[in-house]
DNA sequence: CCTTGACCTTCCCATGATGGGAAGCCTTAT
DNA sequence: ATAAGGCTTCCCATCATGGGAAGGTCAAGG
């Protein structure tokens, strides 16, 4: 299988591919003659599970060692729950972060009239020397 | 004021204040005869504004959009709001992107044992060959 | 007056994961 | 035989930020 074959297979594009290659995540493929790489079943198993990590928002280097655990037989399951537990928190905080962003923007554009006269809550709470305003009043 | 002050009085660190120079979101500093950058209390306020802004979690392109408008006395309303609804659908998007990441890795973390025993529902899921491999990609 | 330490300058490099593209070689089908 | 398209490597760009080196500047204290 040639690299096109192995990324349609896997969804997993041939930059990446080969990224993942470099950067010591896949074995190094196999070569023909004209130096092609080559992949097997196999290796495109390995690329589905790196794009199924990947689609639950694993960072490459979890990935790394989310792939270790699974070649290995012996692994204990807490170590693999771990990652996950670890990856949960930090989806979590990034959740949290965001939805206090929207907060803040919602009600700010809420008491935004929207319309063609120039003042505006949105900019007056960016420009205002003070605090938040409706950061920390509300909720 | 030394880009040091204007920092610490702002909370944008000097490498950022230098940045923002150097893609013309701020305009070029004052200098004195030896080269330092030289601001005021204005250029204080400009940079706390930017600094809002980014919490928010504005692109740096959408700032400068916003410092446009912040300026300009004649500004419609309409224009800012349309600014920060785009970037509300954006976090709303990304948002409802990491719930469904958590959601998904909650549901394997909880079916997962966490002791010494190597089975792992977490592992079997992304290894397993079932659910999406080649085809629709959405990005 | 000279040293010291804290500041400033510019320039280069790194991040994380990905895409774009050029130059050149290989394969396959017409 | 030639054209199309796939493969190779290499370099560059993203986005916002930090790190650090090499060197100039300023203020305070011996």
């Amino acid at each position: 299988m040639n690299i096109g074959q192995a990324s349609s297979h896997s969804g997993v594009s041939a930059k990446m591919i080969r990224y993942y290659e470099s950067i010591g995540l896949m074995p190094e493929a196999g070569r023909t003659q004209a130096g092609y790489r080559v992949y097997s079943e196999r290796d495109v198993h390995l690329l589905r599970f790196v794009r199924r990590a990947r689609d639950l928002g694993f960072a490459l280097e979890d990935i790394r060692m989310l792939l270790g655990l699974w070649q290995d037989d012996a692994r204990p399951s807490a170590a693999v729950k771990e990652i996950a537990l670890k990856h949960i928190d930090e989806l979590t905080r990034k959740i949290a972060e965001l939805q206090a962003m929207k907060r803040s923007l919602q009600h700010l554009a809420e008491a935004c009239h929207g319309d063609d006269r120039p003042d505006c809550p949105i900019l007056d709470d960016l420009g205002s020397p003070g605090s938040r305003g409706d950061e920390d009043r509300c909720h």
